[in-house]
DNA sequence: TGGCTAAGTCAGCAATCGTTTACATATCGC
DNA sequence: GCGATATGTAAACGATTGCTGACTTAGCCA
């Protein structure tokens, strides 16, 4: 019996996005402070110290998990956003596939460790988020009511937040084990009620 | 000049309730495990240790401060809750009068600590209270369409978490500086959507 | 193949955490 | 007024935290 596993390919980049991944799921679903360093590491089966060698810090690998989710987001929620599939897509990140892989991304845009510059980032993330948000629904600067749609469009964000968060902590029914057809109902709903121009 | 503070009147009430104000507003505002027993006790002017005598353990002040906002909710959002007051109501939970003694409360029903009853508590007091907004909009246990109705409720619910958890954390405006009648307008076109019969 | 550098390990630092214990003193019934 | 007891204080405990430095070893190129 070969217990002792066989040691992994010295790998830089390969143990950085290790850490990242770990780290990524700790920080959503335990928040910052509640995490620990050590957890991470051994989440990702890698030593505590080079957490320090590849983000100097604790506050930087939360920054670097911070831009992680924002540049996914960038990518993923694409430009092309049309008013009638914004529930589709709120539904699908709730319960989608990357769900599994990546459970609950969106709740790292609600942790909050202090740090100025994690800060800032994420503020820089949601805003833009809402923006596109509002954007899909008519919104322009320069529209008179334009205040007011912008905050419908936040509203709506806040349901999505909201939800991920309620699912993630709570065994809520029905909502906890809604489907992502149960959530799209209301949510049509919802968007309708709030964004249609 | 006597600048050393006239030391309290001993009194045991009324340093259990300095120390769970003080515990309220830190655990809603940073969170289970950002919050130190030390930050609590200097919030309060009142010694460390006493923590531990009146309340046994930062767990059991923890639960104190659960029972305590299920209590206020289960007083001030009582069973007179119909469906064209709850916009209003929501927006005043959130920017209300209270808001200035006891900021953000309702986040604290959002706050983990892990521990296991106290995950009980906020279980209970987010399911009636889920139930308590779903009954004001007709809904009732045996209908047929029961559980599409509660899903609504707490869909309105979440909306109104996340809206506390952006409005606390984050300068995302028009909607951190938005005042009640603000929130007001997209509520209840959010409950007329989300809630009508 | 030998050696140099990057990658990973190990042990322990100082600080802070929740908690406890031993002690001081205000408060109140008698 | 006196003593019993509730109330508050002070100091420290062990455990855990983020982090660091000195060390070992794998990987690659000349």
């Amino acid at each position: 019996m070969t217990d002792t596993a066989a040691p992994r390919r010295r790998d830089a980049a390969a143990t950085r996005l290790l850490l990242l991944d770990a780290a990524r799921r700790r920080f959503a679903a335990d928040g910052y402070s509640a995490t620990t360093v050590r957890d991470i590491a051994e989440d990702a089966g890698v030593n505590v110290a080079l957490i320090h060698r590849y983000f100097t810090s604790k506050e930087g690998l939360f920054e670097a998990c911070l831009t992680g989710v924002g540049d996914e987001l960038g990518r993923t929620a694409g430009e092309d956003l049309t008013l009638d599939r914004i529930a589709h897509d709120i539904a699908a990140r709730l319960v989608g596939p990357h769900t599994a892989k990546h459970p609950n991304q969106i709740l790292l845009l609600l942790r909050s460790s202090g740090d100025e510059r994690a800060e800032r980032i994420r503020q820089d993330i949601l805003g833009t988020f809402a923006v596109r948000l509002a954007a899909a629904a008519g919104w322009r600067a320069d529209l008179p009511d334009a205040d007011q749609r912008l905050l419908s469009a936040q509203v709506t964000l806040a349901t999505a937040f909201g939800l991920a968060v309620l699912r993630s902590s709570t065994t809520l029914e029905p909502l906890a084990s809604a489907g992502h057809d149960d959530l799209v109902a209301p949510l049509a709903r919802l968007v309708n009620a709030l964004l249609k121009p």
